[in-house]
RNA sequence: GGCCCCGUAGCUCAGGGGAUAGAGCGUCGGUUUCCUAAACCGUGCGUCGCAGGUUCGAAUCCUGCCGGGGCCA
């Protein structure tokens, strides 16, 4: 019996229940069946609390729906126990073979358990780091490129179609004043006050003058815009690649100024005019964004003709939706928080439903220690500054994981010493090596000959303490991915897979899976495998869903 | 001045209204003739910042205050 089937079967025993009571003219349908799994063993495999819920509507004491729920459920197929406890708790106890069935359907999915249709038809952009093509990618870039790679992939799980997307600044004074800043360097010169400084700069400069000589010799006004552009290529290369070995791979990489280009800033004014909230006042073109919650109105364009940046971004957003999403998802880091309501007033003013089609994510900064010592973002050398060295010290999972881990609100210390360690403090390694450990048991039976897959799997036989709860955890995978989608929150799934491994671990522990020396095979051998290719499964559905490996060996 | 985030065990943090608030680390001790000990088991550990409110029920939701971090102006 899966966990849906047991709602149905509550639904269906609430109604049965309420008309014994006398009270089958409440109508029960709306309200949410909500199943949990209690953290005591004695109060069942599952719980609900509709009869509490329900007390206040039918007029009567929690316990006694309570009891009537109790005793229809308890003649349903696959449910053992049916206890009433507390204040009107419905304790759930299944048979063995009940839960193990789980097993089976978890090795019959393979990579689609999990997968969930409560996003079906819903089109979702996700946008995040949208840094400026000039520099490299930093720490404060890190935390999205994992987490908002995760919640892409876990919004895809639960059915939505996903883009990833990436604004590319590549309009504008600071590009200039970047190409200006390369050209300087070329020629040995002092980089402008206010212009770029890194070391990359340097670097820049000298890759683009090896590449083509003859920059040096053009008319200075050609070689300022030639060094720019030669330099927004390279240094957006080099952000894709960065992001390419993170593992997290845009779908659409938008450019600002194809955006000019393609008269879509235009159509996206046009689109706010028709709305009534576009005004003008001193010679500048005003979006009046304090109709929705703004602290001040904004401006698209000013004065002397020259679109700003935000009309860029409202135009973007117009454009997005042009596009066909239904949920455009931003992610800021903590320093834009004040973008949030100048966001959603462009989508208010749009047309737009606030609560529908735009939501902005805030995520917390991250600070690096080493042990006891903070590391300083300065960009002295030594201290990791760009993503791209953080993932030379620690690994790609390692840093994924440790990102992903934590909700993004709420802010995040690193410590470089704990996350390249190999023991039970480093949760990446606790997860992964659960995933090697059950591969090489697999491995093991393949070499003895066993093929459980075409054996007779008998899910009655599982009845061990410890492998009723490993199969009542892989159960709730789904719920999992469903909520973590739900919530834009992927660290659930890494909590999840760390208490699931646990479990697992657990199991092991006390559980002898192959036969041993001379034994023969036995229906509980079968059995246990096929138990363990379902934890297997889980995990490496999870890890996927994180963008972390899972390893075959470790 | 306005806004955002945080306050839970000695430390780092989970905990989207439910029963006795959890995990890792750290302490001390134990477990391997055979499937990966990067594991498992035991052992302590709490005014859930404070005060009100909503609720049958609040760490969780609402309001105010206190404390810490940060952003904008």
């Amino acid at each position: 019996m899966t966990i849906d089937e047991l709602r149905a079967a509550i639904a269906g025993s609430l109604n049965v229940a309420l008309d014994g009571l006398g009270s089958g003219d409440v109508d029960a349908s709306d309200v949410e069946i909500v199943i949990e799994r209690p953290k005591s063993r004695e109060h069942g495999d599952y719980a609900t609390n509709v009869a509490m819920v329900l007390a206040k509507r039918v007029q009567r004491p929690p316990r006694e729906i309570a009891e009537a729920l109790a005793s229809e459920l308890g003649g349903y197929a696959g449910i053992a126990q049916v206890d009433v406890a507390g204040p009107g708790f419905v304790n759930i106890t299944l048979e063995a073979a009940s839960h193990a069935e789980v097993a089976r359907r978890i090795v019959e999915a393979g990579p689609d358990y999990g997968v969930g249709d409560a996003l079906a038809g819903t089109k979702v952009n996700v946008e995040f780091i949208s840094a400026n093509p000039t520099g490299p990618l930093h720490l404060g870039h890190t935390r999205w490129a994992a987490v908002g790679d995760a919640i892409a992939r876990v919004l895809r799980a639960a059915g939505a179609e996903v883009a990833r997307e990436f604004y590319i600044n590549d309009r504008g004074v600071q590009m200039d004043m970047f190409g200006a800043s390369v050209m300087a360097s070329a020629h040995g010169e002092p980089v402008p006050e206010d212009g770029y400084h890194g070391g990359y700069v340097v670097d820049l400069a000298g890759a683009i003058v090896a590449e083509d000589p003859d920059i040096l010799s053009l008319p200075r006004d050609d070689q300022l815009v030639s060094f720019r552009e030669a330099a927004y290529a390279r240094q957006l290369g080099q952000q894709q690649q960065v992001l390419d070995l993170f593992r997290t791979h845009f779908d659409v990489w938008a450019s600002e100024r194809e955006l000019h280009g393609s008269a879509a800033v235009e159509g996206g004014l046009e689109r706010l005019r028709e709305q009534g909230h576009v005004f003008e006042e001193d010679g500048a073109v005003w979006l009046r964004t304090t109709d929705f919650g703004d602290d001040k109105d904004r401006v698209l364009v000013k004065a002397d003709g020259e679109y700003t940046y935000f009309a860029s971004d409202t135009a973007y957003y117009v454009d997005k939706r042009a596009r066909g999403f239904d949920v455009n998802i931003y992610l800021l880091g903590a320093d834009h928080h004040g973008y949030v309501n100048r966001l959603r007033a462009v989508a208010a003013c749009a047309g737009d439903d606030i609560d529908a089609h735009i939501e902005v994510l805030i995520g917390q900064l991250v600070k690096i220690t080493r042990g006891e010592l903070e590391v300083k973002l300065s960009k002295r050398a030594g201290n990791i500054v760009t993503l791209e060295e953080l993932v030379e010290e620690v690994g790609v999972d390692a840093a994924r994981y440790t990102l992903i881990r934590y909700p993004a609100d709420s802010p995040l210390t690193l410590d470089l010493e704990t996350i390249t360690r190999q023991t039970n403090d480093n949760p990446v390694f606790y997860v992964q090596y659960a995933h090697a450990r059950i591969s090489s048991v697999l491995r093991n039976a393949r070499e003895l000959g066993i093929d459980w897959r075409e054996a007779e799997f008998d899910p009655g036989s599982l009845t061990h303490e410890r492998e009723i709860e490993l199969l009542g955890r892989l159960a709730e995978y789904p719920r999992i991915v469903a909520s973590a989608a739900e919530l834009r929150e992927p660290h659930r799934v890494a909590r999840y897979l760390e208490e699931m491994a646990t479990d697992y671990h657990r199991f092991y522990d006390v559980c002898w899976v192959l036969p041993r020396g001379e034994e023969d095979v036995q229906p509980l051998h079968i059995s246990r495998l096929w138990l363990c290719a379902a934890a297997r499964q889980v995990l490496a559905n999870g890890l996927d869903l994180l963008g972390v490996s899972a390893p075959e060996r470790m």
